[in-house]
DNA sequence: CTGAAAGCGCTTACAG
DNA sequence: CTGAAAGCGCTTACAG
């Protein structure tokens, strides 16, 4: 074990490789920056010297003068299997345009996402992405965002009475059919577990489930619609609660894995035979779930596809810019699949 | 829809506030920072306007003139539920002390680590947190940063031959341990399903798993002992032609859970009974592997806790420094748990 | 092809 | 308690 810190040994400049190769400081940043009035063989001299010497471009004092960053801030509320792949989306994109990425986590509250945002403003981020906590309801603190001149994205979940762009899931359709799903395998009493009901993509899967009962003129049990089944304790009280009670529910749509793996735990607790007694189907589809027995029906909400597709959509805007073209908000609509595996698969 | 960018309003400057409230800018400054030489009254009344001016602190130029950025780098391989959980952790520690998060990815290529760690000393953060690619077997890059006065940590995957901090497993006694247990439950033919060996705390793991046979006097076979089992298909390849052979092994130890599980499902195919005929231990302890069935056994790697604990032991460095206080490389281990669940407990 | 000068927005040592 | 001045390290419009 040693003492590592070396201090003392300061950051070398482009007035370091001026003084060394006698031209002017301007000029190396020139011939630094490939700039084409640089001759090649000065260009080649000044970037030898470069790594020689263990030059280190500033991005601060760069980007200051330029006022630009390079940097993409995502605020999500949860470091999760479904926003970490989102986040490796975003990431691929960036790193193939040479952008940084910041990440704030929103835990959910809106106070939390509203430091964040401010935080990366000050960062001088040039776009936000962003899926908002479960307590936001107004997009205000975004309006705030671009009127700064800071293109926000939302991806995933979005404020919907306000206009700006947005990558998500066609949600309603996507709850139509996993409940259809569920119907054409005859199951009748079917529950919803969502989210709360201030974050529109789960009003929209409500919306879907409930036009896949009516279309199929199943009765609808307030009973059996729960908004804010999202800790596991209770998704595991509420499956306990349905399936002790004398009018047990025959199926369980799920807003998430996890729920719906709690549930199908809960059933297997209590003898319940799956899926022909019980159909579940979750969403997100983590890698794992096709490891569970029965293997679990989702929702593949392609994840991974809303964090390139949210990342893509700032590039585009950003060409359109530079191309003086008219930038309009823009929804866009990543389309999930229904996987259906064995916890489905009821034999009729 | 309507056109959004209105980036002609330019942000505001402590500049704007001094001439709106007639003192000097650097008066200003030291009002938004609290500087006690300031007036309560004349703090209030600086924030106050700032707020109704919607001014930003731009912490570039701010970090360009303190030479400081409030910013943490962190360099994983992969954004998987291992990584994203120690990111999790990382991003808890780095939030209460309001530091920002820059996260680069290097699917596990030297090349794009070196790339990486450059964007991170460009972009002046205070300091960098890395697990290093499967193809990092020198320090030479991670040398190079500290040269610069920028402290290096290493959680989890690490160069050996080189002095730097770094959050670690106890690897070697995890592994150990894990194939000690799958010996005490009756398991005798065990394979070892690892990673690189150019990764060092894949070495470890390994000599855990031949102290523990050669301690128990089973003896050692290099048919069961594989070094690159890191793919799905390599995983899938050899579990399928051990437990096809005339020989085959009753138990694996492997490197992830995934592994363990695609091991899993394998054997589930040609109908050999988990855990009487074969036993399965993972690594990592994946939340939804309490959901597998059997449910798998796993030595837990408290990925979180080594995130939280590598960005903890930045701050601790930090204190030090400016105590003028010695600071030298430290190695913290978090020792990993064993999960003894189904998948290892044969009815002996 | 090359350089001098100004400025990005802040902070801080110094002077009053 | 308040301000003038210098400087962090770069880029760019301008001049030659």
């Amino acid at each position: 074990m040693s003492v590592i810190y070396m201090n003392n040994n300061k950051r070398i400049t482009i007035y370091d490789l001026a003084k060394e190769l006698n031209v002017s400081p301007s000029y190396i940043s020139k011939a630094l920056n490939n700039h084409p009035l640089v001759s090649m063989k000065m260009r080649e001299k000044v970037q030898k010297k470069a790594i020689e010497l263990k030059y280190k471009h500033n991005s601060y004092a760069a980007n200051l003068r330029k006022g630009i960053s390079r940097t993409i801030g995502v605020v999500v509320p949860q470091i999760n299997s479904f926003f970490s792949e989102a986040i490796a989306g975003i990431e691929e994109v960036c790193s193939n345009q040479d952008y940084g990425l910041v990440i704030c986590r929103s835990h959910d509250s809106y106070e939390n996402e509203c430091r964040a945002l401010d935080t990366l403003m000050r960062q001088n981020v040039d776009c936000i992405l962003i899926s908002i906590a479960a307590e936001t309801y107004s997009g205000e603190h975004l309006q705030n965002i671009i009127n700064n001149g800071i293109p926000v994205i939302q991806f995933d979940r979005f404020v919907d009475n306000f206009n700006a762009f947005r990558v998500v899931n066609n949600n309603e359709e996507m709850a139509y059919w996993a409940v259809k799903h569920l119907i054409n395998k005859g199951y009748k009493r079917i529950v919803y577990l969502g989210g709360t009901e201030v974050l529109t993509i789960y009003r929209l899967r409500k919306e879907g489930y409930l036009r896949a009962l009516k279309e199929a003129n199943l009765s609808i049990s307030t009973d059996l619609i729960f908004d804010n089944a999202f800790s596991e304790k209770s998704t595991i009280d509420i499956a306990i609660q349905l399936l002790s009670s004398n009018t047990p529910p025959d199926a369980f749509f799920t807003g998430s894995d996890y729920a719906a793996l709690n549930v199908l735990q809960v059933a297997d607790n209590l003898g319940i035979n799956i899926p022909d007694e019980l159909g579940i189907i979750g969403s997100g589809n983590d890698i794992l779930t096709k490891f569970t027995k029965p293997r679990l029906s989702a929702i593949d909400q392609k994840s991974m596809e809303l964090g390139r597709k949210a990342a893509n959509l700032y590039f585009e805007i950003l060409a359109k810019e530079e191309n003086k073209e008219k930038v309009v908000e823009k929804e866009e609509i990543v389309p999930g699949d229904i996987l259906t595996r064995e916890s489905t698969a009821k034999s009729q």
